[in-house]
DNA sequence: CCAAAACTGGCACTCAGTGGCACTTTAAGG
DNA sequence: CCTTAAAGTGCCACTGAGTGCCAGTTTTGG
């Protein structure tokens, strides 16, 4: 990796661990970003040029997480219908999240403890979103209709797999997330007629 | 009306256009809160009594609708089934956006050039799923499964609503919103399987 | 080794939001 | 009415996020 490459990567590491520590032992209102900076021996103006603002510290992996799951829908195109392609990556995000469970569970105290932060991971269930109803239009075919379906479904998606995540924290990570995750996906696939 | 009162209430609606008049004529982030201050003939001090931030201003309905949300879902608490209730809803808001279509469609291009107008968004609709899930709560019972039931279904008719709202704006307000919104629905309740 | 490009730091600035306190207005009882 | 407590307002000073600008440094590629 080319010199510049290297330090831009060391610059944002200790960004993050920076924040991450003044984080989870003072909160995130109380940090600032000044302190940040101090820690990661770097300018104010410096951290503006890695970070949009300060809530994009307390989700680092945002975009890493976002290409993946884009690769992932990708990858499972070809499955018999959408929503089995999603139960496959459903399983490996409920496997990896299960694995880093501590770290998870700690960030995710951080985010509902910060309405700012909460909106953040709004936001990026939006993307997720999107991502979704891309591909299922794909599947769908043209028309308006088919627009419509594969978007109503991507919002139905986002919101069983958020209400899960939320199940899954607030129960401290102790429920297996594979099944509810597929628990979700049935609710999504079946309905909710009772 | 105590005098009191009402001049409280003169001094938000006053509040209210001046916000509306700067943020339509020269965008939200265009405009301080001492140039609506100003306009409303207020101090600074005294806007931040009246709303918590700047983003409120773009809601100023959020606790009316809500309220009459929590209200609508009271009494529909005894049609044969959830969704049904929320069908019956649906019709109510709908023709209540059709007939204020004009202002909601600019109040909406308003929220969707501002980031954070957007998120603000979210958080409401956070709180329409958190009184759906409970009204779901309620018809559903007892037990870990019932709740996990009810906020699954909570939010995937968020998700369908919002996945609505959003194509309703896009195309200027022009669709029946009625009907998209009982497709909607009707995704809620058969689920998505192709 | 050199020039262009990329990156950094520091400064000054705007604006949102908060705490504190003195001052004015309203409500309510005698 | 008149008084007094409560509610509401204005002003001031302050913190902290985020931005524009420019001068200085580091890396890159030839």
């Amino acid at each position: 990796m080319p010199l510049r490459e290297t330090k831009k990567a060391a610059v944002r590491q200790a960004l993050i661990a920076a924040a991450n520590g003044r984080f989870h032992r003072h909160g995130f209102e109380q940090t600032t970003i000044d302190e940040i900076c101090a820690d990661a021996g770097v300018s104010r103006r410096t951290f503006f040029r890695y970070f949009e603002n300060k809530e994009a510290l307390a989700f680092p992996h945002r975009t890493d997480r976002l290409e993946r799951f884009l690769a992932l829908l990708d990858g499972a195109d070809q499955s018999a219908n959408p929503v089995d392609g999603l139960r496959a990556i459903c399983q490996t995000f409920a496997h990896e999240y299960s694995v880093n469970r501590v770290a998870i569970l700690a960030q995710q105290r951080l985010v509902d403890s910060v309405p700012a932060l909460v909106a953040r991971e709004h936001e990026i269930d939006r993307d997720w979103e999107t991502a979704m109803a891309t591909t299922f239009r794909r599947r769908f075919g043209r028309g308006a209709a088919a627009e419509r379906r594969a978007r109503l479904m991507a919002g139905a998606a986002i919101g069983v797999i958020r209400a899960t995540m939320r199940y899954w924290y607030e129960k401290d990570g102790k429920p297996d997330l594979a099944r509810l995750g597929q628990e979700a996906l049935d609710g999504l696939e079946q309905g909710f007629l009772s």
